[in-house]
DNA sequence: CGCACTTTTTGACTTTTGTCAAAAACATTC
DNA sequence: GAATGTTTTTGACAAAAGTCAAAAAGTGCG
């Protein structure tokens, strides 16, 4: 699907705001673990996933590579508090799959918030996905054992444990790939 | 402060639309140990904190008592899981100290966001404030140890520690009150 | 197929955190 | 200031998760 696809089913949209976003909006390609956006540099830009899965990750102390967050299809993402603090992200963002994507630069999001007021509607929706799924993962990381995480993204996001590395998986809920493996054998049962 | 002195400091807003807040927010005082919003309803209301403290908590499966979060002074808070995708509110709201509230039901804050559009950039102001919120919370969660969440929240708040007792902060932090209470002696040292 | 490479699992051990209960410290009230 | 209740600390032990390294399983390719 396109991003204004997308948008309108959040609330309808006029064929003049669709076509502006349409304009400013530019498709990309990505291969199969190419860098979307390099930590360290301030992210201008907002994502829309048409396919593909994309994976925040940054280096810990110890260099070692930490999975932050996924993204997969129809998704709008960003490293947003780089953009809304204007520092540089914690965060790249890699391409797990051969991925499209549709990209927007943020300072012409901003320029169509202001020329269309309708999209303030679909801003707040986006906004709101975004809380409620980082207050979902505050309670699992906050309340759930290991072996309950991994329960929870089985039960939730299969999909995303038969696309991407165990050692990805393991980092993202906060655990080591040994545990992750062992906690594994053990639900298998 | 009043709600609307903080908010136009946000954006200026316009005479008329400070008023309407004014007029339906009402100002209401709860005293220390007072529930200000039980678990199981739907959280129909925003609340700005004037003064006082104010805990989410919850009973957990062992019918435990787990502190999610804390709002202090000057912020905007509500259960807004619960109100956007009505369902009952996981968390009781207390207050941890006598405080001064002004509540404003949601219903007639989107009234007023539909009558004065200016009021969307607060809006999402306040939102962006809570995602950046949470996201500094997962990061503390899924990277740091027990003792570095307890320095970094003895460094970023330490007004909260001492205004709250050791057990609220311990499952706050997703820990033990008696492995707090150690790393808080190794801490001091 | 066989080789090189990557990912996952397993074993032995360590560290961190949790549990439960009692003691100590602190507060409050009469 | 003794008596009561609450909160914090501590001790002894248990469980959960981490570490490191090697073995096993899986993948891709000439």
């Amino acid at each position: 699907m396109k991003p204004t696809e997308v948008l309108s089913q959040i609330t309808p949209l006029s064929a003049d705001c669709m076509q502006a976003i349409d304009e400013l909006t530019e498709q990309k390609h990505y291969t199969k673990g190419s860098i979307i956006h390099p930590s360290g540099k301030v992210c201008k830009h907002l994502y829309f996933i048409e396919s593909g899965l994309l994976r925040f990750f940054y280096h810990d102390r110890d260099a070692k590579d930490v999975t932050y967050q996924f993204f997969g299809e129809n998704l709008f993402t960003s490293v947003i508090n780089s953009y809304y603090t204007q520092t540089p992200s914690l965060y790249n963002i890699e391409a797990m799959e051969d991925s499209s994507l549709y990209v927007l630069r943020f300072a012409d999001f901003e320029a169509l918030l202001s020329r269309f007021p309708e999209l303030d509607k679909v801003y707040h929706s986006v906004l709101r996905e975004f809380l409620l799924s980082a207050e979902q993962r505050i309670i699992s990381l906050q309340f759930y054992s290991a072996e309950e995480r991994y329960r929870n993204l089985l039960e939730n996001q299969p999909s995303i444990l038969q696309r991407v590395s165990l050692g990805h998986i393991a980092s993202y809920l906060g655990i080591n790939q040994a545990t992750l493996s062992r906690v594994r054998s053990k639900v298998r049962l």
